[in-house]
RNA sequence: GGGCGAAUAGCUCAGGGGGAGAGCACCUGCCUUACAAGCAGGGGGUCGGAGGUUCGAAACCUCCUUCGCCCA
């Protein structure tokens, strides 16, 4: 081993372990083990993907989770993998084709497929790489691909199950299209973006010539498809009209007036025009009505024929000319800015068309009930459960799921149609003939499957569905899945409906929904916003140059790349995926976003730091045949030593209990404020003295092997958040095994623990804090020794200090240390009162009477006003009466204990008046 | 329109029926042999507002205000 540099620099130690851990198959997992079973699913990434800050949290998480359960010595497996992703994917190809000047018509879907294939083995492997760079210490050898062979085997199984049970079927309705992919979605692919739009008020003149009525609509295009015009059942001001005609403008269609109670009568006029071709809830009234269905937007967003003069204009061209030949017409009666949410494309952003299309359709409610059971009677729990609530809400309503998609890049759907007799055969293999007519000419579906079908077999197709494999039989259902709560309907739902269906349990025990990541101001973090911090740019380090090349890559505004000049104009240091997981694993409290700042990463490099020279600190000090493992039994335990492995097994405890709850912020604040706070600032501390002293071997060979032990067994705490640290320290210490990653988990051991020694150290460190404080307000230098005298109350007191005497005069800075129950009090002092106990500072040339007054002064205020708080509550017969047992007694001796001291504070005012009189 | 969540120190947040907490920032003093990426000390909050429950509310309930998210 090299000499320990000063500094931490994670840089080479996070590669050298990752590297090591991988080679030594330390991640991989074993089925024939027999150990209680413990397996994850990764949420896959998309194979186009890079690594966000998304993914760190997302993995972060499982990380820490498998982990711990890898020290548990359970049998653990995390199962890597990515996901097609079918509409980007395909998307990344197209455009790469296009800067070739190719379309991929003119390539031909087989050798388009060949060429998203070639793209993906060059470039689909850049996140998995990512993932390694953070620690993720998944089973590679496992790795899955949402198109391999065996899980496309899955789907196809998947498909033609369903559609044997009747859950699969093909028909006409309306469904969401993006007329830039060409392709339709899913409800789920949509997103609502509230938008400035029109509410135009256009007049239909009534066919028998007297009058007319006017619609108000935001889609003035659609009206050529229209096939009626509605209003409500009970509106009395058109309850007239209903069974009239109307013309309909511009293609001079009669169309009727009907009734249906979906119209809002509030809204606009009150009467709205019908497009059952162009509208879910006009196509729905349009079924109930016998409406004819008119399509007049052709799948690549242009009018068609049936727009008559309108046909090949761009649907918001034709919106723009419908709009200026109804005014020339003055049917135009009225135009409002009115703002609404506007389906867009989830993949490119582009405006959606609900269309009328033949689709292929998953019906959901079947598997939504048993979904919804499963939840319900805990089977499968969310965490925290007030996503529950979210989750049946959407059962409740699900509707039938669009699943085949007019892509190139996906699993084809096993369809074959018979052109001849019109039959459909859904088959496993290719069908060499017609079961119906016998014809051999068979053509097969072009369309794709969604890439969320595929998604929702994950935690059993990846292993090893439909084979009846021994990791299923091993690790199904998995452990746990961790996700974002912006995935629970695309995915979860999904997985948990498929799981049931198709494995007859759900597929996972616990679902745990972490935030999103926001940046500082809370904003969702975003390329095109300029303010999405690069995970890979927090583990390695970036210049200035790297930080804004990011940036501008991702298509940031000026003013998010000045903010970045401003912000960090020598680019970031190398913080280590270390402080990252750590830094996320401290905000990732339960269900709320996660508020990421450098500033906070910064602080936990810091705490890499903190630990590192504690242990070189412990490393200059450690002798042979000395290590954590020593037994403890025969050694000489002083207070401190008592005190900290007391700490030692509440942290045990906590960090155990926080994990075990999905606390992850509670696992990292215990260790942080453990390590830090306790380990290095005190414990160290007295034993630095104590080794310096070196006059009691028995109690600084004590000091040297708790040195180790606390350190060891609170890096084995840490390493799932902090794996490369932690292993980096351990491996350097007396250890015994092959990894940190393997070492067992520590347990809490309550012979380990001791209550007194707690509350003695507890008064030692008060005691220190306020001679510290008395230096401090006296502007007394460090180095100046002070005496110090302390008037006990009791004899436990007294046999309390006793224990002290020896690290409260190195701590404090003693040159003398009197107490007792009858010790003089100095003459000229300092005073203060800490748990009964008076302290007095003689400070008889250093002492400012003035000062000491106004601070005994402060001192007194804050006593009477806790004072008042707790006689008031202790003078109000209910409290007596009702509050319990425990509560009063706790109070009576808060009163007597500040009754004291504030007694003794007195003495000290008036003795320092009475010399200020003088 | 329906649902969910948030409001606590200057900032970011944790907590949760009985003494208001952390990190950062700020102020003061220190290069004390692990660490100045550090050490020691300190200031700072009627816990969004109004009611209610309770002996006791920052916490539980109701309403209101503001903000965010999801679904129509």
């Amino acid at each position: 081993m090299p000499p320990a540099k000063q500094g931490y620099d994670p840089r080479g130690v996070e590669e050298r372990w990752y590297q090591f851990w991988e080679a030594r198959g330390l991640f991989r997992a074993d089925e024939t083990s027999a150990a209680p079973p413990y397996c994850i699913v990764i949420p896959p990434p998309n194979v186009t993907g890079s690594l966000h800050m998304g993914h760190a949290l997302n993995n972060t998480l499982q990380d820490i989770l498998i982990r711990w359960h890898r020290m548990l010595g359970d049998n653990t497996l995390w199962m890597p993998g990515t996901d097609h992703a079918g509409i980007a994917t395909q998307n990344v190809v197209e455009r790469q084709l296009q800067q070739e000047g190719l379309s991929r018509d003119q390539l031909g879907r087989e050798a388009f497929i060949q060429r998203v294939w070639r793209w993906k083995d060059a470039s689909g492997g850049t996140i998995i790489r990512q993932l390694k760079r953070l620690g993720a210490s998944c089973d590679w050898a496992r790795e899955r691909f949402t198109m391999d062979p065996g899980l496309s085997e899955a789907v196809k199984e998947v498909f033609c199950q369903l559609y044997e049970g009747g859950l699969v079927y093909r028909g006409d309705y309306i469904i969401n299209w993006c007329p830039r992919c060409r392709t339709a979605l899913s409800d789920l692919e949509v997103e609502y973006q509230e938008r400035d739009g029109r509410l135009w008020h256009i007049r239909y003149p009534l066919a028998s010539g007297n009058g007319g009525v006017v619609v108000a609509t935001t889609r003035p295009e659609t009206m050529l498809g229209d096939t009626a015009v509605a209003v409500h059942p009970e509106d009395q001001r058109y309850a007239r009209l209903v069974g009239q005609r109307v013309i309909l403008p511009l293609v001079d269609r009669e169309i009727p007036v009907i009734a249906d109670s979906y119209v809002d009568q509030a809204f606009g006029t009150g009467l709205v025009k019908v497009t059952p071709a162009h509208d879910p809830k006009d196509f729905e009234c349009g079924l109930r009505h016998s409406l004819p269905q008119i399509k007049v937007i052709a799948d690549d967003g242009r009018m068609n024929e049936n727009a008559g003069r309108y046909r090949g204009l761009d649907r918001f061209a034709c919106r723009d000319r419908v709009v200026k030949d109804l005014q020339q017409l003055g049917l135009l009666t009225k135009v409002e800015d009115h703002r609404h949410a506007v389906g867009h494309c989830y993949r490119c952003q582009t405006v959606v068309e609900p269309t009328l299309s033949r689709q292929w359709f998953v019906r959901m409610r079947p598997l939504a009930e048993p979904a919804m059971r499963a939840v319900e009677t805990g089977r499968i729990r969310i965490i925290p459960s007030q996503w529950e609530r979210t989750y049946y809400e959407w059962m409740r309503n699900i509707r039938d799921w669009c699943v085949s998609r007019q892509i190139w890049w996906g699993h084809r759907i096993p369809a074959w149609y018979c052109d001849p007799c019109g039959e459909i055969i859904v088959s496993r293999t290719v069908p060499a003939a017609c079961p119906r007519c016998g014809k051999g000419d068979l053509r097969q579906e072009t369309d794709v499957l969604d890439t969320w079908f595929s998604s929702g077999l994950w935690p059993f197709s990846t292993l090893g569905w439909p084979e009846r494999t021994q990791a299923l039989r091993v690790y199904y259902p998995t452990a746990c899945l961790v996700t974002g709560f912006d995935i629970l309907f695309f995915w979860v739902a999904r997985m948990i409906m498929l799981g049931l269906r198709f494995m007859g349990d759900g597929p996972f025990r616990e679902v745990v929904i972490h935030g999103l990541i926001r940046d500082e101001q809370g904003e969702k973090m975003s390329k095109t916003r300029g303010n999405v911090i690069d995970p890979l740019h927090v583990i390695h380090g970036a210049t200035l140059d790297e930080l804004l090349a990011g940036a501008r890559a991702g298509g940031a505004p000026p003013a998010a790349l000045e903010s970045l000049r401003r912000q960090y104009p020598e680019g970031f240091p190398a913080f280590g995926a270390d402080a990252l997981r750590f830094t996320l694993a401290a905000l990732a409290s339960q269900g709320s976003d996660v508020k990421l700042s450098v500033k906070r990463i910064e602080g936990y490099r810091f705490f890499c730091n903190k630990i590192w020279n504690a242990y070189r600190f412990v490393a200059a000090h450690l002798r042979e045949a000395e290590s954590g493992e020593t037994g403890l039994g025969d050694l000489a335990l002083t207070l401190p030593d008592r005190w900290i492995l007391s700490r030692l097994t509440e942290v045990i405890q906590g960090v155990t209990d926080a994990l075990r709850t999905y606390r992850f912020n509670d696992a990292a604040s215990i260790l942080y404020q453990f390590l830090w706070h306790e380990y290095c600032d005190w414990y160290l501390e007295i034993v630095k003295n104590r080794l310096a002293a070196a006059e009691d071997p028995a109690s600084a060979r004590a000091g040297r092997v708790l040195l180790v032990h606390v350190l060891e067994q609170s890096l084995r705490l840490l390493h799932p958040m902090m794996p490369f640290i932690t292993e980096e320290i351990w491996q350097r210490l007396p250890h015994t095994g092959e990894s940190i990653m393997l070492a067992p988990w520590p347990e809490a051991d309550a012979a380990l623990s001791w209550p007194d020694a707690v509350e003695t150290m507890g008064t030692l460190m008060e005691i220190t804090r306020e001679v510290r404080n008395i230096r401090s307000s006296y502007n007394i230098p460090p180095g100046k020794r002070l005496a110090l005298t302390l008037r006990t109350s009791s004899p436990g007191q007294d046999a309390a200090l006793q224990l002290c005497q020896e690290y409260l005069t190195s701590l404090a800075r003693l040159a003398r240390l009197t107490w007792g129950h009858d010790v003089a009090r100095p003459n000229l002092a300092a005073t203060a009162v800490i748990r009964g106990i008076e302290v007095h500072v003689p400070l008889e040339d250093l002492i400012d009477l003035q000062e000491e007054s106004e601070r005994l002064t402060r001192e007194l205020a804050k006593v009477d006003q806790a004072l008042e708080r707790v006689t008031r509550k202790l003078q109000n017969e209910e409290f007596l009466g009702r509050a319990p047992a425990a509560v009063v007694s706790r109070e009576k001796a808060t009163r007597a204990e500040l009754q004291d001291a504030r007694a003794k504070l007195r003495e000290g005012l008036e003795r320092i008046e009475a010399h200020l009189k003088r």
